[in-house]
DNA sequence: TTTATATGAGCTATACATGGATCATAATGC
DNA sequence: GCATTATGATCCATGTATAGCTCATATAAA
């Protein structure tokens, strides 16, 4: 028992992380394909997309994003040139804030 | 050499995975939170973070959502309660569609 | 300016997710 | 009905992401 971390996980996280699973499930249902082609052309193994569908927190995220990719699962309702315009915007919106963020020295407890 | 893996990424998956941490740093330098923070917030290290934050696609599912939560990221733009529902439907959808997805035995080829 | 701290980057050991196999069960199509 | 195949659930070996440091730089506040 030397480590005993077992790293803990919000309900919204576990919940969201279970939605995509099923919306993943779902999709590559209705599409017709089965786990171990989906698993194939994402490179995975079927053991893995299994545990991805499950809502298995301990995956990869790039393996699930490109899960969510192969059956049609627009994470954030965009195109990939959307996308990338997306991230210019929040890159320069990110500019613009300050480099490092600094905590008052002790002012108070604003942990609230 | 034993293993060349090195896994591929579809061009989406990896600039939704740059998004997304683009965003969480956006969302956390507005809130005014440290890396450190943040990072003992999730219960992850303050290397990790940078790397979610950086858009390292070989990371947890489980800590990036934990972090996009923390720092008010809604993955799917709804709250707990409906996420819930929201899954419910979801289980509802998949049991109406056939337990196990058949190909047909040998048509022709429609990998295309 | 000076000082203190946040950030970034690199390193190593270790815990652990992953791939790949097997087996059992379920379910589809004939 | 039967035969075929997808799925689910294990198990193990191993690659690798992770935590936890260190150091260097940048940056915000005094």
């Amino acid at each position: 028992m030397s480590k005993v971390s077992a790293r803990t996980y919000s309900r919204y996280s576990l919940e969201a992380i279970s939605l995509l699973g099923n919306l993943i499930r779902t999709a590559r249902k209705e599409r017709k394909m089965t786990v171990q082609e989906v698993a194939d052309r994402a490179g995975i193994s079927r053991g893995l997309l299994q545990r991805i569908e499950k809502g298995d927190p301990k995956c990869e995220l790039g393996a699930t994003f490109e899960v969510a990719t192969i059956v049609g699962i627009k994470l954030f309702d965009a195109e990939a040139t959307t996308l990338t315009k997306h991230i210019r915007q929040t890159e320069d919106k990110l500019a613009l804030l300050p480099k490092s963020v600094r905590k008052k020295v002790k002012v108070a407890d604003d942990d609230f």
